[in-house]
DNA sequence: CACCTATCTCATCACTGAACAGATTGCGGC
DNA sequence: GCCGCAATCTGTTCAGTGATGAGATAGGTG
């Protein structure tokens, strides 16, 4: 995409690496102002260049948003790392990933919404994103991988398992960001919250019915 | 709020009732633009107002918005009633309100985000909305209280298990929108998929370990 | 030196949300 | 009838945003 400085070390030019200082910014100013408050003018004028000198270095600002999104997504897979230190055992590996999915979300809410929502519109145009995705991704097929073969579960069941794990990871966490009202309601801190309703999932991997034990008519409505 | 106008039945006006036109007129530009395409003076546009008339019904952008937020969750509800129509047993009926909830974020994806998604800051602002969004979940938790008792569980399991049930549910359905990739991959229908995800869900309802079964030290990583 | 490329500034445009004063319409009270 | 009032709608204006294009500046290379 952008052509880099074929300097391995982006020594100080007319501002320096103005691309990582945007981004940094950028990140910033999810975390403070929220969406609402991240434009590319802002953040121009934060780091102190003029108002199109970002373009030079982002593909509008879609591209300044996947840029944003993807360090995001670095920084996920660093807390998911972390969370995996000194766990041993399979089950609690999973679970340690989809709470690490959990806190990250809490924490970063507003970044968070930016890595996985509708408002960067073609991921595919930008390979650096979708790089940064599934490396983190690939961690939680990992997890629900060992967690089945321990289980000596067949392998053809670990794509939808892992569409599972990463359904209610991903599924709770957006419900914490989004609905305050649903987890307000039980006086719990988050993270018991996601133990309990995790529990929930991981039992149901061990218990899989036969595909079509229950099959209502499903009409599609209207 | 904006009061009303006194009559029961709103008369032509200067316009008939604008307020009406202007939200389905804001529900079919999210259906063809997305998201992007959603704007005060758009709609007031293409109804064939000033570009100011619409503030003299809704507080602002984010009344406007939650407006058709209100509107999506009165369309979600009859479509959750409809897919409810002669189901009787409490396995299938859960199933279904489930899947009812799957169809409606695939066929509206832009309405669905701007429902649950963090575009509308403070919620708590619009009771219109608040009731539409609550009227629309209460379906799903009686689904759940019907099921858990029709298994003789405890009713103090349904809380909890309602945000299990909505963790999956709105999970997958977040996932299915925003992220093509993960089922992308599995080629299958979206509601087939449904059906294997939730089918898990549901086994795991019945399966509950004791909560503790699984605790690794989840130090929170940094 | 000349030349080229990357980087950055300036000026400008179209669009958006918002605020304000003022015009138009319908309704209730005198 | 007539007046005032409130709801509704219009035109105008302002600040903020993303985007484009022409030109200035810095660094490297011949």
């Amino acid at each position: 995409m952008a052509k880099r400085t074929p300097a391995p070390e982006p020594r100080a030019y007319h501002h320096g690496n103005l691309r990582d200082a945007l981004v940094q910014r950028g990140v910033a100013l999810l975390e403070t102002q929220g969406a609402a408050g991240l434009s590319l003018r802002q953040a121009a004028r934060d780091v102190g260049v003029s108002q199109t000198a970002p373009l030079h270095h982002f593909e509008g600002k879609p591209g300044y948003l996947a840029a944003i999104a993807a360090e995001g997504f670095r920084l996920l897979f660093e807390q998911r790392v972390q969370a995996l230190r000194n766990q041993i055992q399979p089950a609690e590996r999973l679970l340690c990933v989809m709470l690490a999915h959990l806190r990250f979300a809490v924490d970063h809410g507003a970044l968070f919404h930016l890595m996985y929502g509708p408002e960067i519109a073609d991921k595919t145009r930008f390979p650096e994103l979708e790089q940064a995705a599934s490396r983190s991704y690939g961690i939680l097929e990992a997890c629900v991988g060992d967690y089945l073969s321990q289980r000596k579960a067949p392998l053809s069941r670990v794509r939808p398992a892992t569409l599972a794990a990463w359904t209610a990871c991903h599924g709770l966490a957006t419900v914490m960001t989004q609905q305050q009202n649903a987890w307000d309601i039980l006086h719990k801190e988050p993270m018991k919250i996601g133990r309990d309703v995790f529990a929930i999932f991981i039992a149901g991997l061990d218990h899989v019915p036969a595909a079509e034990a229950i099959s209502p008519h499903t009409r599609r409505p209207k």
